[in-house]
RNA sequence: GGCCCUGUAGCUCAAUUGGCAGAGCAGUUGACUCUUAAUCAAUUGGUUGUAGGUUCAAGUCCUACCAGGGUCACCA
């Protein structure tokens, strides 16, 4: 139940006060001839063509809400902002009608209020665009005041902010009000669109079906992670959300689409950090006749054209650090990685026991009884992840943490797969993805045996995949990469929770 | 889930280490026909996250809880 402060009090008497005044606090129409940047763009242009007087001619109604106010007894200034950006609106009591400029006047018509003003564009003695207003309307009447931030633009054009809104729990969970005053949000969600507008666009331009897929599944799998579990209710049926789409988009290519891909929601039942989210955004593809190698040249190119779109540049600077994602970029075995940043050769380790070990040797604290391939991960992830700040594919995984990946030529304990990583950061995931349903069906016997003991990350075993794929599903390379992790990436922002709108928080109580 | 840090006015922060809860901004009232972090004068505003406890006295110390952040664990 809302309770008004004293802020919000004081609004609301305003409220009654206009509805006295026979002003609508919420009319329905509004009218809108331009956004207010297009609004400077024509006064100015019309300005160089015809000369200043002329340009004073120009008519517009603008709209916005109101983000400064100064008054100063029979002359006011008020700045309106809309998403194209501010312009101001210059009132003169001379040129407005007296009960129409009262209302700014008396600050019924105030600070955070949407509006609508038609007037001539001029320029201020201090040569500022502004329209020269003739009559204004009330849009919306706010009734909370945003939190109090002022900006002056410095004259290179930057824009300095005095005062703030930075607390990160009210900022996350009124993510509207952060949006409203903290013009840099509004940029990272701008950018954010555009990089998956871009991944997209190269995908298709590819030549790659976009598909959706079921997000409730009667069996999950495709990773190893917790699901969230819900109910039909007329079916009587459990189902999963999704904790990956791998195993529908692969079974389109046994229907006869050469190149298919998803971005959508995935979901996983695990904990939350600067860098995962319980619900979070994947893109995957898969490509009927490439291998991994394929996978990797289009991993290439396809996040040099992101960044290229987003910034202009392949060159991205994160969090202090200088990255490029021109192509090519370093490709390594895992085993190499390993041997490098451990100063280990995991081979000679070739059972868990010895290499469990091996690792306690080093001073690394291990759970007891994990599988050979998830010890090899662990130094994967503690010595070598950290160190790979630029752009860097680790390839050649261990078969018994892969169970989709197809085994490499030269021994029997590798598959090619390859994960790539940037800022210390695991971005995605690729094989060339195991198309024979005989091995298939033997990898998910393997995996219920190894993870009998924490069946929590158990891949249950999907007939109907099988049988998608004794029908031939074509040799194919597939990719899955964390989206949001990309944006983090292309927009500097330290934490997944602020290049996500709504990030998961505790209820509020 | 463990450990560490934080929570004071609408926003951002103080409070001399246990001794009368304060400032700037915004709000209210007034002045101002070219301001732009407008300015000037006056002024309102608090269950210090919640519930207990110690004490003559608690924003400050203790306990539990709530929320957020960090970190570890978990995470193909």
């Amino acid at each position: 139940m809302w309770q008004p402060n004293r802020l919000e009090q004081e609004r609301l008497i305003k409220v009654e006060q206009l509805e006295m005044r026979q002003v609508a606090p919420y009319p329905r129409r509004a009218e809108r001839t331009h956004t207010t940047a297009a609004a400077i763009t024509a006064f100015t242009a019309l300005e160089g063509q015809n000369g200043a007087e002329a340009a004073e001619g120009l008519e517009v109604t603008v709209c916005g809400r109101i983000r400064r106010v100064n008054i100063k007894g029979k002359l006011s200034f008020l700045h309106i902002e809309d998403e194209s950006g501010r312009l101001q609106l210059f009132l003169r009591i001379d040129n407005l009608d007296d009960s129409r400029y009262a209302l700014v006047k008396d600050k019924l018509v105030e600070m955070d209020d949407f509006v609508q003003a038609s007037g001539t564009m001029m320029r201020t003695k201090a040569g500022e665009p502004s329209v020269l207003v003739h009559d204004f309307k009330l849009l919306s009447k706010a009734l909370s005041p945003l939190p109090v931030i002022k900006q002056a633009t410095q004259e290179d054009g930057t824009v300095i902010e005095y005062g703030e809104f930075s607390d990160v729990e009210q900022r996350y969970r009124q993510r509207y009000a952060d949006l409203a005053v903290n013009y840099d949000v509004r940029e990272v969600f701008i950018k954010r669109a555009a990089v998956i507008r871009t991944l997209r666009r190269f995908l298709d331009d590819e030549g790659f079906l976009e598909v959706e897929t079921p997000i409730l599944q009667p069996v999950y799998g495709g990773a190893a992670a917790r699901p969230f579990i819900t109910h039909h209710n007329h079916l009587h049926q459990d189902l999963f959300l999704r904790i990956s789409f791998e195993l529908y988009l692969k079974r389109l290519l046994v229907g006869g689409y050469d190149a298919v891909y998803e971005i959508g929601r995935d979901f996983r039942n695990e904990g939350v950090s600067y860098k995962h989210n319980t619900e979070f955004t994947m893109l995957e593809f898969y490509k009927a006749y490439i291998d991994y190698r394929g996978v990797m040249s289009l991993t290439e190119r396809m996040l040099a054209a992101a960044a290229a779109a987003v910034n202009g540049t392949t060159v991205v600077e994160f969090q202090g650090q200088t990255l490029n994602f021109a192509p090519p970029w370093p490709r390594m075995t895992i085993r190499e990685a390993v041997k490098h940043f451990c100063e280990i050769d995991y081979m000679d380790y070739p059972d868990a026991p010895s290499l469990e070990t091996a690792i306690r040797n080093m001073g690394d604290s291990i759970a007891p009884g994990q599988p050979w391939g998830k010890l090899v991960e662990h130094l994967l992830g503690e010595h070598v992840e950290p160190n790979l700040i630029q752009p860097t594919f680790i390839t050649d995984y261990p078969r018994d943490i892969s169970p989709f990946a197809k085994r490499v030529e030269y021994d029997d304990v590798h598959v090619e797969r390859f994960e790539f990583y940037i800022a210390g950061m695991e971005m995605g995931n690729a094989f060339t993805e195991l198309n024979d349903p005989r091995d298939q069906e033997q990898r998910f016997l393997e995996m219920a045996k190894l993870y009998r003991a924490e069946d929590d990350d158990a891949t249950p075993l999907d007939e109907d995949y099988l049988r998608a794929m004794r029908y031939g599903m074509p040799p194919n390379g597939g990719f899955g990469m964390g989206v949001d992790r990309l944006v983090m990436l292309l927009t500097n922002q330290r934490s997944i929770r602020d290049v996500l709108l709504y990030p998961h928080l505790r209820e509020e109580k």
